[in-house]
DNA sequence: CTGAAAGCGCTTACAG
DNA sequence: CTGAAAGCGCTTACAG
């Protein structure tokens, strides 16, 4: 078996040394000989050692990814659509999933294998980032944080969730909805604070206020961000009396969840209830009516990403944390229309 | 910065030597020492460069892992699993998409980082993988392929997807059902022909036959496995006259779009007609009724490669292939039920 | 515990 | 085009 360029070299018949310029594209070369080498290379399938590469000073044009959880779609979607763009560029990417606590092992991984940078895809427990982006600065390892927006000096490409919840609250404003209830948003998250606040400028440019046009209820005994949830909120809010006219939720599993426990209480949406989810994945097409949503847009943040990611690779660290927000689409379906009189 | 042990020595105040022989646990050395080394680790997050340890002839305890998309929630689910087990039995693992045609590149990559066996999940394009398991042969790198039979000289662990189908038909069988409605159960993949032997040994064992007791319909135009062809599906089927009484899928997509293609129509399931999906996938709870599917024991199915892999690694190449199958779960819910009277 | 030495697989001048 | 040499960052005997 052929192990080694010199091994190699002795199978086509050359020097080492004229071997490696081939496999280098150096120039001064008969094309003779590089067409033999090539050849040779083929027919035997040899590939010289990466890490004796990287020894002699190659870049190991490699990007570390790390995902919040490989279980939700979006994630995954962003991580593919990235590793793409970088396998275009040139550059490998390894995913790994941070499991809470985890993400040390995985960043020192990353930097032994000399990464030429670090992603993070995802919304990550408080803290664990920020600790895990010094550690790569000691490093000189630049990094960027895609979704998750206020790490402190992190580089980051993040939807505009504000922007997507105002877009999507005026939607609902123009069809004449004054009230709106809330399926999963709550807590004090970042995201969820970003939503909040764009559901509460659409509301405000109408001259309503968040705590006038909004009803949240939070079974927390259920809550799981999953359809069931969303069906035991439509429960629980088809018995209240002041009952909201169009329903906003976190995400489109929630919202489905409410759009078929909305159903089977005889509600008919959108006539008598409008429903609309966020992330506008392929789901959405499945219940009827198709649901409206917000589009994350995970092509152009992934193109973002590759492009930004690129232009640090290399350089000296951002002295200023970078910050792009993404515009996200409003997709309107059938969940949601006008106010039934 | 600390680049290298002989930089860190410098730091510690040791010699590099002494250093090297406390990174790889030898002994006789203080505990003193001992503890003076880790803490200044800690302090720095220095990592010796995983390139020249591998030079010097460490074991990567790498494995690479090609999947066919990252869109299929199965193929991700299985992966991460696999991850996870191989990080508990200190492998790390390296996940890349297979694009057709993009195969060669990603192996010769896998093997330029000198991985100790390379994993496939998923259903490859024809040929495709047999080549590249011939490369990996010459390179004395084990593989295993997870999900499909059938590829000549492959280490396999798949889904017994017969022994599924078998288990389902057999289930409807025992509700009453003499006719099954086939949805996107067609082609000739070696998966298709796998499912049609085992909906076929169901019904043999109760005196039917295939032809007589299962109808298929293909609109091909609409053809994409999706929510939206097993509601065309549905549709078509029932305009017919001879209208089955329970329908199985190739999916729970299309099993769910069937679902509410019937429900559409304003036949009741499963009083009408009863739907079974396969892979029960969490979406399975979505509609209402939630969806009768086969699960297919991801955790078991990645344990299972874990095993088999690690097996394999360090050891020659074995002659004979392995090939495992993982035993299905039937997971009845209520879109399945009695024949109606 | 130290320090000098060899070697892993490669690339890159350099003299021939 | 060849061949001997140095060096990338590490580990592992070996003599002190």
């Amino acid at each position: 078996m052929i192990h080694s360029v010199a091994d190699f070299a002795r199978h086509v018949g050359l020097a080492r040394t004229t071997v490696s310029r081939v496999l280098n594209g150096q120039p001064g070369l008969r094309p003779k000989t590089i067409a033999r080498v090539q050849q040779a290379m083929e027919r035997t399938g040899f590939t010289p050692n990466a890490y004796a590469l990287h020894l002699k000073g190659k870049r190991t044009a490699t990007i570390g990814i790390c995902v919040e959880t490989l279980l939700t779609p979006t994630v995954v979607a962003k991580a593919a659509a990235l590793q793409r763009r970088l396998r275009e560029r040139g550059y490998g990417s390894l995913i790994e999933v941070l499991e809470p606590g985890g993400s040390r092992r995985v960043i020192r991984h990353f930097l032994s294998l000399r990464v030429d940078a670090v992603v993070f895809i995802g919304h990550f427990v408080d803290g664990e980032i920020a600790d895990r982006l010094r550690e790569l600065e000691t490093h000189a390892t630049p990094h960027l944080v895609i979704d998750q927006l206020g790490i402190p000096g992190a580089n980051t490409v993040a939807l505009d969730r504000a922007r997507g919840m105002r877009d999507l609250v005026g939607h609902l404003l123009k069809y004449g909805h004054r009230m709106f209830g809330l399926l999963g948003i709550t807590g004090t998250t970042r995201s969820v604070r970003d939503r909040v606040s764009g559901i509460e400028s659409a509301l405000v440019a109408r001259g309503l206020t968040f705590a006038g046009a909004t009803r949240s209820l939070d079974p927390l005994h259920a809550r799981a961000n999953d359809f069931e949830y969303g069906r035991v909120l439509a429960r629980s809010f088809a018995r209240e009396k002041d009952r909201p006219t169009a329903f906003v939720a976190l995400n489109d599993e929630i919202a489905i969840g409410a759009l078929h426990g909305f159903q089977e209480l005889r509600l008919r949406v959108p006539r008598d209830v409008s429903v609309a989810g966020f992330n506008n994945q392929d789901i959405c097409l499945m219940p009827t009516p198709g649901l409206t949503s917000v589009d994350q847009q995970i092509q152009l943040t992934a193109d973002t990403a590759a492009e930004q990611l690129l232009a640090m690779v290399g350089r000296p660290l951002r002295t200023q944390p970078l910050v792009r927000l993404i515009e996200p689409l409003l997709v309107p379906r059938d969940s949601t229309g006008p106010v039934a009189r």
